[in-house]
DNA sequence: GGCTGATATTCGGACATCCTACTAACTCGG
DNA sequence: CCGAGTTAGTAGGATGTCCGAATATCAGCC
């Protein structure tokens, strides 16, 4: 088939490739690590939006809606949603669209400052979201492997990586 | 300036994501993790990207450089590279593309089987690959906040969330 | 030897992300 | 009270990734 996740190859590439780095340039250890987690977003972006395929949502369409569900008055302003997501204005735009386009979220203007527009799920949207939850926490977002102590572990190990973009 | 990396955010969204799937949802292990690895590639990604600009090359073409270059006879064929760095095959002809683009890279078709395409290195594909390696090596490959013991500890954490994908 | 199936690559389309630039709207100081 | 600067959102373009489908070539079997 081709797919990237169908992995005939009887070594990991990763492994293979810091040996090889190693004897031709260095100290492989943060190449591999860096390497890793490139290699494991993918992977790990792949199972989720195939198990959010029957819902017809993606993960980073998943991640709006339930930013917004969360949120005390269960709407947000695009703005806010990309600072929580950390992603870029025009990723939220783009998100936003495709969901109106679905039916699962609404625009509205805000009557107070008129260049900000909130987004609000609908009827149908809370469904979805409900659905899709429910389908990753059985799928356990695609952690297989690791026990909750390990999970816990990386995620904190991960989280001083990304340190730096949240306390400026 | 709205750029995701500026993080003016008083707060990790990610525990505060965590603490609101608890109240609303259930345990948030496996959740906090998953959304941390999107995270923290993409953080790394504008990292690497940021640190080869200077170089006309993406993280993404780097790794294609690096993987000819390693090659027995410093020559690849698509289809082994897509193995190797575990993306599709249309993601390598595009990468291939452009590298061939840019002048780094040329095509040639294997006379022994001529379904096949090796690539490799020109002499400039060379030099830019070189320059690139040290500007990465120079960035630590954006892996800051974690010494050696912690990048091996992550990487093998990391390793258990790859297997299913080089195992069968 | 030729037919069927597998393999290698490419083409076109869909998504998500970024960046730069633009418009509209708000804020604040003189 | 009005102009300069800031903020919110969007438009257009570039990258990279995937998938399905098409093409070309090779391999094996009868």
């Amino acid at each position: 088939m081709g797919v990237p996740t169908s992995g005939q190859l009887p070594f990991d590439p990763l492994e293979r490739a810091g040996e090889l780095w190693e004897k031709h340039v260095g100290d492989a250890t943060s190449m591999q690590l860096a390497t890793s987690i490139m290699r494991v977003q993918q992977i790990l972006s792949q199972r989720l939006d195939a198990a959010l395929k029957p819902h017809g949502i993606t993960f980073a369409r998943f991640e709006v809606l339930r930013l917004i569900s969360f949120s005390k008055e269960r709407r947000l302003s695009l703005s806010m949603i990309g600072e929580r997501l950390m992603v870029h204005p025009t990723s939220v735009t783009n998100a936003i669209d495709r969901l109106v386009g679905q039916g699962l979220v609404v625009r509205e203007t805000d009557p107070t400052d008129r260049r900000r527009t909130f987004a609000s799920l609908t009827p149908e949207g809370e469904r979805v979201l409900d659905a899709a939850t429910a389908a990753l926490m059985d799928a356990d977002f695609a952690i297989a492997g690791l026990d909750a102590e390990q999970q816990r572990d990386a995620y904190a190990l991960l989280k001083l990586l990304r340190r730096a973009d949240f306390e400026g």
